[in-house]
DNA sequence: TTATATATTTAGGGGAACCTAACTAACGAA
DNA sequence: TTCGTTAGTTAGGTTCCCCTAAATATATAA
């Protein structure tokens, strides 16, 4: 990965592109970044050495191919981190973002998908920006089995919920949510299944029940192998 | 605050002079960040014109009083995010301790005592070292009330379990942990308590309830404010 | 269209933190 | 005690990213 200055540019191009519909200007980035003019020129002409942009003198920025990869890569480790911040630690909307921008250097991928996971894979942002899809988020959508698939007696933790917010509250409020261990009770008619989670039993429609996706639990030796939150 | 170079310097002589006993040697500090012996004679010249290290050329570095209280705060930061890392994200604790001495530099005194405060104030990092207090620590220990001091019917969420790991974890399996809420059903002869945490009413003796902090819960209009983890 | 304002680039420097090469001090074994 | 090894320092140089001042290109308004 470049260093954390050539990120730092690079998401701020990002953005003055998206902004601007357009290239992003020399004068834009430097107010951004709260740096001269010159220092722009000068750090654009290394990113356009190592053709991550495309510039053209007196036009303006705009990412190639692999820039626009990097670029978006720290943007949602951005926003990752900035709901992380805001959603799980409380911090207020405008210092989680000052926070964010630091962190985002500072967070392997690694440990970037940990925390994405760890928050069930968010798709907006506290400001209300979609969140760019990772990895994990398509792992899980794609391998993981929904609530509804799940076979009676089968356990497992709840990895990602795509219901509306107002449904996912109201879940919550349930004891059902991500990071929590459920038990499949019952499969029922038309799809609808009963959960059962911390000693209370859930009853889901079809229709969430199939939006619910979950991990299922490794079972050895007809026990169920424990990894909570400590 | 210094520079994150600088603050790398500074933990890395804590961690020299506690294991020797006795100064830092240059090579020493040379070897633990992977740099040439030059560069550490360099870098410990400037902590000594800023007063943050003693140092006596041929003999070694020690911390004066402000870089003693320096680096222990990184320390502390290093250590909470790692065993932040390592038990709530679930990183291996080997890549825990590497992310960590990246983060410790990116994040804020604000954000570490939030991270510590979600985490219940832990006093042992994962690799069994154990972790300074700190301000967020210190103002749970003195200033909310342990659960055996609360009224009945007063609520409130759990900010710190002071209780041995045994117990702790007991009572996790219970649904009583850092960050749950609960309420005050009654308080029994000798110290003794119920609460009632997500639907399950559990009973605890004084010995425990003693040990349980908890930030009590403000109430408007006769509602109790809902903040969540959402 | 020309004059002025604004944006951008070039030229020349600076500090932070690193490096290699060469020198000097300290220590330990013969 | 002296001589060789290891540790530590000095000198000089590099890279990264920033800066100011000055020059040039573009845009705007009279």
């Amino acid at each position: 990965m470049q260093s954390k200055r050539i990120e730092e540019y690079l998401e701020t191009i990002l953005y003055l592109i998206n902004k601007n519909k357009g290239p992003a200007k020399t004068k834009q980035i430097a107010d951004e970044l709260k740096v001269t003019a010159p220092s722009v020129t000068e750090m654009i002409q290394k990113l356009s050495a190592e053709d991550l942009v495309k510039y053209t003198p007196y036009y303006g920025v705009e990412l190639t191919e692999a820039g626009a990869v990097q670029a978006s890569k720290i943007r949602r480790k951005h926003q990752v981190l900035e709901k992380f911040l805001a959603d799980v630690l409380g911090v207020n909307i405008n210092d989680a973002h000052k926070e964010a921008c630091e962190l985002e250097h500072a967070v392997s991928d690694t440990v970037l998908e940990q925390v994405c996971s760890f928050m069930g894979h968010p798709d907006v942002c506290p400001d209300g920006n979609p969140i760019g899809q990772g990895e994990c988020c398509t792992t899980v959508e794609e391998q993981y089995p929904v609530l509804s698939e799940m076979q009676e007696g089968s356990s497992g933790t709840v990895a990602m919920m795509k219901v509306p917010p107002a449904d996912k509250d109201r879940l919550t409020s349930l004891g059902l949510m991500v990071g929590e261990s459920l038990v499949v009770k019952r499969k029922q008619k038309q799809g609808s299944i009963s959960v059962l989670t911390r000693g209370t039993e859930i009853a889901l429609g079809n229709e969430i029940a199939s939006k619910i996706f979950v991990k299922p639990q490794i079972m050895t030796h007809g026990r169920v192998r424990r990894r909570g939150r400590h």
